[in-house]
DNA sequence: CTGATATAGTTCAATATTGAACTACATAGA
DNA sequence: TCTATGTAGTTCAATATTGAACTATATCAG
């Protein structure tokens, strides 16, 4: 790796943040393009498709997405009427409520995925370097558990 | 920079998505927390004060700040209420319109940013080995000007 | 100069997102 | 058991954000 003269972790927190929105606004825009729903509706059905027996709790997915709880409530409910997703009761807890992806739901994932796959590559894998990819990735991980209190 | 098994740009993505959502989520609750606006606002003030003569056109600022042009004449609209911030007309095109920071703006920027501050050192700068944050930056740059084409 | 096209910014209506109640159920301690 | 407190999820109202018109000015080709 090499060094850039008097780059620092200071000077790495704007980058992080111009870097993510533009990165985040040209995804989005592939997406749209190709009639395909937003990357918030592919983070979700991915991590349910992921998730034990592909469900999750509503408060769980909150959680994994960084999610305020009514924004999740609005998120599944479009999720739902769009059939991707059906809401079934907790037997264990009756308070609680399992968000489970339905097998529409995991074929729109599997449609969206070539796209924004490709746009992951073209956008973000392609242009950093091996060891970048992995220096970011370790410091995320850190970032993330130091967060975690 | 050590290696970690298996560790890619793949991989690398989902955590920058993750560590964005959860960095930027706890540094808007540290500014709320004391009476602050947003990092948003903090981002349109800082833009200002760096530029020359501490403002810039409104689409120059739009596009340093990656939002769209509607977002950014409501989000003048709100700094120029606060006093933060004034629109004069362009002397070269009356088209154009300059965002200027006042010195009402400048004080808040500066009352902002011991507390910004001190969340990006302790959540972000610290969290991260010097080469961590190197790698990053020099990657942020480089996907950056990747997408300015 | 004139008409055609492009650009800067705003407005407006639709949609997304948030936080503060609120409802229902669960758990712990007397 | 009974009360108190905590947790899961939703609802609702307020605010933020977006994209598609729209207005005004600029630029360019003839």
């Amino acid at each position: 790796m090499d060094m850039i003269a008097g780059m620092t972790a200071k000077d790495a927190w704007p980058l992080f943040l111009r870097a993510h929105a533009a990165l985040t606004d040209a995804i989005e825009s592939r997406l749209s393009a190709a009639e395909l729903p937003s990357l918030l509706w592919y983070d979700a059905l991915w991590a349910l498709e992921r998730a034990p027996d592909r469900r999750l709790r509503m408060s769980g997915l909150a959680q994994a997405m960084v999610l305020s709880r009514s924004h999740l409530t609005h998120l599944i409910g479009q999720l739902e009427k769009a059939g991707l997703v059906r809401r079934t009761q907790s037997p264990e807890d009756r308070r609680g409520t399992y968000a489970a992806l339905t097998e529409k739901g995991a074929t729109m994932r599997a449609r969206m995925w070539p796209v924004y796959r490709k746009a992951i590559d073209e956008l973000f894998a392609r242009r950093l370097t091996p060891a970048q990819a992995m220096a970011m990735a370790a410091g995320f991980k850190r970032l993330l558990a130091g967060l975690r209190d």
